[in-house]
DNA sequence: TATATAATTTAGGCATGCCTAAATTAGTTT
DNA sequence: AAACTAATTTAGGCATGCCTAAATTATATA
């Protein structure tokens, strides 16, 4: 059996992966909150395994083998925040820390049952795709809501899910994914979106729109 | 926070000191397969913790705090078996190793949500008592199925749990807790019980029926 | 190219919680 | 009471996974 610790190490490279290649001691440290060498102990560990590719100061990247389970404990952990949403009803601000520590003692049983009550979904509480049974995900080509213009419209896709004050106040606004919303005015010098969602007008900071991704849609008077 | 070992430890001494007061060093390693030089450790570290009061040869048994954290840890065992059993639908042989991994990592939040759900119960698929959230734990005057005598009639209470093979041999007979049966014959020289289950005859032998606890009910015929 | 800075790795330590082997204590016989 | 046996404790070790401090390597700048 693998440990929590080399389970999260593999689900952080990945995550990081996604976003940029190689990932550095550095970078994977600071995401773990744990120092540089304690990063660099572990991941000479994870490369004996064979779950990592690595050459001192180059980085380092996952294996097929680390693929795959990496991807599994993602599914578990994305598996488990909308069951916990769904099912038992925990606010979608409080399911990503919940999920953090069941998804390393959830059984495969389990785990298919929650699924099948689920009626298998494509998507966590926060839009993030849950990859299925054998590690396929699939990927969308979202954008950052700050790269949307005057006008616009969308439909929410995905939010960040680590900070749960963030999410609350995303949440305050209805902006879960799914829900569409039309730009009214983006500020100049970098400022805020005016948005449209369902009639009520809504104030929204470049902070906060860097955390939401969004799928644009055609408007209905471009028809 | 407390760690895992911490938290074993104190629910098993529980469950030992119910049985026979004084909980001695070796019983407490045997049932936690743990040699005896390790509980040995823990009992001195549980010690400075205030958790157990111990002397050295004497035995252990547990502080106020000790019970009351022992009681938290059960309370969270039997209400995700429960929980496991009716909302995902583990067979009852499966919910204790289940919950033997999640007690540990459950949230108040999750667990009271599970409550809820389940409608505040009592008793786990075991028929095991499920203390409430202040730690009172309603113990049952239940006999032991070895106990009974020809032509007596009783309801299942309770079985233990902790052996998966004999809770699916148990079950298949449908002996789950609320299954009434009536004693037909009990073979001589601690031979098997022949019992009548919904006009269904089994026959029982003694080592199962050491893991079968049972409240009496008068017998309709003596109404 | 020499040097300063940033990133990374090495070295040595610490806490948990387990182990085996040896020493000690308790309890039972003779 | 002496001797034996069983139970328990002490002593010393090991693996995990974290830490800090010092050394090393890579990279940018003068």
């Amino acid at each position: 059996m693998l440990t929590h610790a080399v389970e999260d190490y593999l689900k952080s490279i990945y995550k990081l992966q996604e976003k940029g290649g190689k990932v550095s001691t550095g970078i994977l440290a600071e995401y773990l909150n744990v120092k540089p060498a304690s990063a660099t102990g572990m991941i000479k560990k994870l490369k004996t395994m064979k779950l990592v590719r690595y050459e001192r100061y180059r980085g380092v990247t996952l294996t097929a083998a680390g693929r795959a389970i990496a991807l599994e404990i993602i599914r578990h952990h994305r598996l488990l925040e909308l069951y916990l949403f769904k099912a038992l009803g925990v606010p979608w601000d409080g399911v990503h820390e919940e999920a953090e520590k069941l998804e390393h003692v959830i059984s495969e049983d389990v785990e298919a049952r929650m699924d099948e009550f689920l009626g298998y979904p494509t998507a966590d509480p926060h839009g993030a795709p849950i990859p299925d049974k054998n590690g396929v995900v699939v990927q969308t080509a979202s954008i950052p809501m700050t790269d949307l213009q005057n006008g616009q419209s969308c439909v929410v896709a995905e939010v960040s899910d680590n900070d749960s004050a963030l999410l609350r106040h995303i949440g305050s606004f209805n902006l879960y994914p799914g829900t569409a919303f039309r730009v009214i005015e983006v500020a100049p010098f970098e400022g805020p979106f005016t948005i449209d969602i369902a009639g009520q007008q809504v104030v929204i900071g470049r902070e906060v729109a860097k955390h939401i991704f969004v799928d644009q849609v055609q408007d209905a008077d471009n028809v």
